[in-house]
DNA sequence: GCCTTTCTCGCATTCGAAGTCAAATTAGCG
DNA sequence: CGCTAATTTGACTTCGAATGCGAGAAAGGC
C-alpha cells in the first residue's frame, strides 16, 4: 500500500484519518492507556508490552499528538519568543540559538514579530491563547504590559533589556560597562574632540550605551562631546557622521550605539569625507557583529556574549516553567572588549 | 484584589486556576457553548447575548485556549517553519517577514532549526507531533525525507529549492538567470579570464548558480574559468580569491556564489593582494543583502525579490491548508539586477 | 390572535492523550 | 503449593473549546 502511489490513494491519504493511540492500541491489541504509557518515560510497561505496541505504532506511523498532550498536561512544550522587527535584524544569530537551545531541552520557539510597538497588547493576547510555558522578550513593553503577562502567571525574561525599577527576569549585556571601556581606549589613545551617534531615543539599549560612554567622558574630563541621533541603521551612520562633521570638523573621535551604524560611519569618513580611520578619525562600535570584523572594517567594538547570554535566558525561563516560585533574576554579562584597527593607538 | 500586590497573593495568582469558558459561562449566566459562540466570528449569537458573555470573559481576563481549539477544529494555526543553520544566517530578513505575513493571516511561526543534516529526521517527527498546518523548508530534504512528509499528508512549499524531477510546491528566484545575467555583464566589460567561488557541494541554490554562470560562459566561448568551492562565507570568498589568485593570477573577473563570499572576495583583493576592484579584479555576488550595499563593496550583484518570494510561500502554504487537493505549484522569481560598482563598465 | 418560520440557545458529544484507581497478573518466598 | 507483595494493565475521567441537534423563543404573516 506504501507503494502505491496512484492519484487515487494519493487522494485517500490526504483525507484519511490521522492515527490515533487508538488506533494503535487496537492494532496491539491493548488499551489506549497502555499505548500512551509506551510513549512515556520511565512509565510503567512490560518489555513485552513496549515491543508489541512499538511495532504496532511504527506500523501505522503514529506519532503521539501533541496539542492533545498539551490539553491534559497543561504544558505546550513551546516558549514564546517576541522580538521587534529591529532586534530580529541586528541579531539574527540570536533566534537561530534561542530556538537550538530549547529544543535541545525538548521546547519549541513559537515566533511572534513585532512590526509596530502598538501592536503588543493584540500579540500578548495572542501569545497567552497559545498556552505558551513561557516567554523571552526582545522587544520594549510598558509597564501595564509587563504587569499584564504578570498577572497571567505566565514566567518572561527580557533579552537585553533590563528595569531598574522593577524585580524582573532579565538577561543582558553590561552596555555601561563595555561603552567606558571603548571611552578609556579613546581617551588613552589621546583623543579629546567627541562625537556619539546615540541609538533611538526609545531604545533602552542604546540609551544605555549613549550614557555610560558620556559619564565616563565626564569623569575624564573630556566635555568636547557632540551627540547626534541615529536609529541604528548603516544610514544613520552614514549621515550621523556626515552631521557630526560639518556642526564640527575638529572631532577626531567618534562613538557609535552599535556596529552597524560604526560601519556606516566608517564608510562616510572614506568614502564621502575622505578622513582616514583610524588616522585621522577613530570610530568605535557595539556588538560584535559579523561585518565588524571584516577586514575592511575591523571595528574597535565590544562583543556581545551571545552563547552565554541566550544560554542563560534559556535556563532562566525553563527553570521557571519548573517552578515558578522562583526569585527573579538579572544577569548581566560583560561584553568582550575587540581591539579591532578603526580606532587610533595609544 | 487586582491592587494587592504582597507576596501572599502573588503566590495565589501562580497557582490559580486558568479561566476557561465554563468560567465566563457561569459568570455570565449562559452555557459554555454559548461562549464560546461569542468567540467565533459569524456564529449565531444575539447582541444582548455577546454583551453579556464579552462583559464576563474581560471582567475574568478570559482569552480562549488555542490548544483546546486546534484539538477539536483539527487545525492549530502554526506553521512549521524549517531552516538550516546557515539559510538562517545569509537571510535574517526572511523569518521575520514570514512570521509578519502568517500572522496577518492568523497564523504562527513555530520555528525548526537545523544544526545538522543528519537532525532532520527527529525533527520531522517533532513537526508532526505538533499538527501544525504546514511547513515551509529552507533546508535540504532527502527524497524519502520528502516522501515521509508527503505521506502525511502535510502541505509544504520549498523556499529556495526546487526538484527538477518531482512535482513539488516550492518558490524560488531564478538563480541561472541571474547568474547569466552577471555572466553577461561581465563579458560586456571585456572580461576573458573567469574564477568562480561557488558554494558548498550540497548547496542546491549554490549549484545551480555555479551551473548558470558556466553554462553562460561556456555559450559566449569564453573558456578559460578556474572555480574554487567556498561555503557561502566570508572567509571562504576570501581564501577562494586567494587561490584563484595563486593558481591563475591573470584572473580578472570573479563569480562569487552569493554577497557575502563576494564581500570577502573585495576585502581580500583590497586588502590582501592589493588588487583594485574594479579597476583590475571585478567581482560578483548573489543575493542582494543588506552589507552588499554599504558604499566601501557597492557590490554588482542580483538580487532575491525577499519580499515576494515569502508572500508567495505564504500564500501558497495557506492556500494548501484550505484545500489539499491544490496541484502542486512552482513559482519562480527574476531576481533584480544590481549594478553596483564591484565590476567594471564596458 | 394564531400558526409558521427563523433565530438563539443549551445539552451532550467530540477531539487525542494522560493520569487515577482498582482489578488482574506476576513474582516472591516460605 | 499457597499466600502476600509487587508489578502491569485497562476502564474511566479529564483537559477546554467547538459543534450537531433539538427545544424554546422571537419574529413574521394573515
Amino acid at each position: 500500500m506504501q507503494k502505491d502511489r496512484s492519484a487515487e490513494t494519493d487522494h485517500v491519504r490526504r483525507v484519511r484519518k490521522r492515527v490515533t493511540s487508538y488506533d494503535v492500541a487496537r492494532r496491539a491489541g491493548v488499551s489506549q492507556s497502555a499505548v500512551s504509557r509506551c510513549f512515556k518515560p520511565g512509565a510503567s510497561v512490560s518489555k513485552k508490552m513496549r515491543a508489541q505496541v512499538m511495532k504496532a505504532a511504527i506500523g501505522l506511523g503514529y506519532q503521539p499528538n501533541a496539542i492533545a498532550r498539551s490539553l491534559i498536561t497543561r504544558r505546550s512544550n513551546m516558549v514564546a519568543v517576541v522580538v521587534s522587527q529591529k532586534t530580529a535584524l541586528y541579531y539574527p544569530e540570536i533566534l537561530v540559538e534561542i530556538s537550538q537551545r530549547l529544543s535541545a531541552r525538548g521546547e519549541r520557539v513559537l515566533l511572534f514579530t513585532l512590526e509596530q510597538e502598538s501592536d503588543i497588547d493584540l500579540l500578548l493576547d495572542q501569545v497567552l491563547q497559545y498556552q505558551v510555558d513561557g516567554m523571552i522578550i526582545a522587544a520594549r513593553l510598558s509597564g501595564e504590559q509587563i504587569d499584564a503577562i504578570e498577572d497571567r502567571g505566565l514566567p518572561f525574561v527580557f533579552y537585553n533589556r533590563s528595569f531598574k525599577d522593577r524585580q524582573i527576569n532579565a538577561v543582558c549585556c553590561d552596555q555601561s560597562e563595555g561603552e567606558r571601556w571603548l571611552v578609556n581606549r579613546l581617551v588613552g589613545a589621546g583623543h579629546k574632540h567627541f562625537g556619539i551617534i546615540s541609538g533611538p531615543e526609545d531604545s533602552a539599549v542604546g540609551i544605555e550605551r549613549t550614557q555610560g560612554a558620556v559619564e565616563r567622558l565626564h569623569e575624564v574630563g573630556v566635555s568636547d562631546v557632540d551627540i547626534v541621533e541615529g536609529d541604528f541603521s548603516y544610514e544613520s551612520g552614514r549621515d550621523g557622521l556626515i552631521k557630526l562633521h560639518r556642526k564640527k570638523p575638529s572631532i577626531d573621535a567618534v562613538i557609535c550605539a552599535n556596529d552597524v551604524m560604526a560601519i556606516g560611519c566608517v564608510d562616510a569618513a572614506r568614502n564621502e569625507l575622505g578622513l582616514d580611520v583610524p588616522g585621522r578619525l577613530s570610530i568605535v562600535g557595539f556588538d560584535g557583529v559579523g561585518p565588524s570584523a571584516w577586514s575592511s572594517y575591523n571595528l574597535t567594538t565590544v562583543r556581545q556574549p551571545v552563547g552565554r547570554m541566550t544560554e542563560a535566558a534559556v535556563s532562566m525561563i525553563l527553570e521557571r516553567v519548573e517552578n515558578p516560585e522562583l526569585q527573579s533574576e538579572k544577569r548581566i554579562f560583560s561584553g568582550i572588549m575587540i581591539e579591532g584597527g578603526s580606532a587610533r593607538s595609544a
